[in-house]
DNA sequence: TATCATTATGCACACGATTGCAGAAAGTTT
DNA sequence: AAACTTTCTGCAATCGTGTGCATAATGATA
């Protein structure tokens, strides 16, 4: 199939028998310009439906007004939600914006990261998949000193800015409910233990306990990949401790949803038997049955200042210093810890 | 913020005393070259980490290999699978995709198409927004010979190719499901009358009423822009309705959900006192309690086909004849109809 | 009428990569 | 030693747009 033809300067110009500079001066609307040579060429421009090629411009100026985003995957809903935000912001501005998923591998991030470079964005927004455990494709963006931003899966130690949600503090808040509706032996269900949110998420849950002089208990931690498989293992593991748990806060709603899945499936009543919350606030946590207690994420939010704050970074309007930027969570307390509001 | 130098062929051959033309062959590993000299340009384009600018590469041979998409919204799950599908196999190909989002806005969905095209993607896919029922600047597209296809929402005069499920036959089974559950009275609600899929959904409705000799009642046709609002407003309606009907199905899952809820807050039970079924498959459907009768509708499958189509219309490894591909829908039976299984 | 100021336009080059053609340098043949 | 290959490399133009500088054309002044 044949791409059909764009309509260039060159042909203006050759319509009107003038230069192809003359044609540029008059589109953009150069004091130089005779008036009545610029009306005529934007009339001709206009009749043949002229549209300037973006990509002879960004070649000259070396900016794309293009942003590159990565995400770990689209189908979430919270990175979802990001995209939005960023889309929405950076379209404002005046900027595009190329999205790409790494689905949670590593090799694939460092792919996305090369072809969004090789196609001149002006900078980038990631958020790290699962298995980013080492930083070499980063530091080499560092250096080559392209622009670039961390959102939600960030590299603590990295030098560039980092906006992040409070996970600890939502983590603190979620357990310290569990514990005020009456849990005594109250599990962490974690993802991958390297993940940042994993790690950020358990220390707020740690410092729930202490708060209460609740020793810490390390069977009361549990581990999954997060794939369904193993997050029903898990799920099953619970409820044959003895022991058994009376509260269980999973890092993530689709983790929590699965153990919902699987108890009912066993018998167990939530919360009766157990109570049960989840991270994030997926719309699906608010119609499972019984609703569930989650902390509250608003990612359209993340999306809008990462976007922002790079874009103001990158024209000036901020100062290069890199900077973290931590948004609050809040509690969202539902049936499934017992709540009745 | 200034963003990093990249290394040019210019610096290349500066550094060794070539030309740019022996640096652009050598990369090239072309014939005519001296291996000698291809083996010292090699090494010299690894040391200085030289990166080719596609940018100016698609300026010369006026290809991007960058595909535009613009859907309604991302954060749909189904529009996200899609897109998933889209990039997956967009890469394979070795092309990229830039992602827009209509917000169902026909004036935003414009302006998307303005920005790809002036950014000169090689070709487009199009799922029409909630508000388009004029389509002039689709006519534009193709006067200007701009390769693009429709997926989902379609625009069914438009003589491009066309990725569609059979809609009418997923809500026929639906439907006919309905009945043979025992439902004597079924609503159907519908989305704005305009749009593609209420139609065709409308119309497999009707058809399963007509094969059991239902005779068609406009009554028990109900439509709801879709917000939470309405749907909400037509659960009640339906409630309040004398006879009451006994089945409703959706034309699409969020709203079925949204018309669940309601219903569970005004002590309806469901399958009990009413069923209800939905479309689409979210995997919300499958969670809400009872789970959601609906229809899978497989987005990644659509993404896949409807981008390997056109690449290799593209490409020419198929035909430039328009053509239509439907995709089958499954039922997928839950308890919210009084299935159980 | 010669000179100068003013206005309007075009030339040439740049951005980075690619390629047909010319031509230099080296080797081979007569 | 002259003529001819063969092998290797560079020049210049191209894609579409933008801009400093030169220059042509016009009118105004001395």
């Amino acid at each position: 199939m044949k791409k059909g033809h764009q309509v260039t300067m060159k042909e203006i110009a050759k319509r009107l028998g003038v230069s192809v500079s003359t044609v540029s001066r008059a589109l953009k609307d150069s004091p130089e310009l005779h008036p009545e040579t610029k009306r005529k060429i934007a009339e001709m421009a206009k009749e043949m439906n002229y549209q300037p090629n973006l990509l002879a411009q960004s070649l000259r100026i070396s900016r794309t007004k293009t942003l590159g985003v990565i995400v770990p995957e689209i189908t979430s809903h919270f990175f979802a939600s990001c995209i939005s935000g960023i889309q929405d912001f950076a379209n404002k501005r005046g900027y595009n914006v190329m999205i790409c998923q790494s689905n949670e591998s590593i090799e694939l991030e460092k792919a996305n990261i090369k072809t969004l470079v090789a196609t001149q964005v002006d900078a980038l927004l990631i958020s790290l998949s699962r298995e980013t455990n080492h930083f070499e494709h980063l530091d080499e963006l560092y250096q080559r000193e392209i622009p670039f931003v961390l959102f939600d899966r960030v590299q603590e130690d990295m030098p560039v800015t980092k906006i992040t949600f409070n996970d600890q503090n939502g983590a603190y808040q979620v357990t310290k409910h569990l514990v005020e509706m009456g849990c005594k032996r109250v599990i962490y269900v974690s993802g991958p233990e390297d993940l940042y949110i994993s790690k950020k998420r358990k220390e707020g849950y740690l410092q729930a306990l202490k708060e209460f002089g609740i020793k810490e208990d390390p069977s009361l931690v549990k581990v999954t990949d997060l794939t369904q498989e193993q997050n029903i293992k898990v799920a099953q593991e619970i409820i044959d401790m003895n022991p058994r748990p009376d509260g269980v806060f999973c890092m993530i709603d689709p983790l929590a949803v699965d153990v919902l899945t699987h108890w009912k499936s066993e018998g167990i009543k939530v919360p009766e038997d157990m109570s049960l919350a989840g991270f994030t606030n997926n719309p699906t946590s608010a119609v499972v049955e019984p609703p569930l207690t989650t902390v509250s994420q608003p990612g359209y939010e993340m999306g809008k200042l990462s976007v922002s704050h790079l874009l103001d970074q990158l024209e000036g309007l901020a100062s290069d210093e890199p900077i973290s930027i931590v948004l609050d969570t809040t509690l969202v307390p539902r049936k499934s810890t017992g709540y009745s509001g």
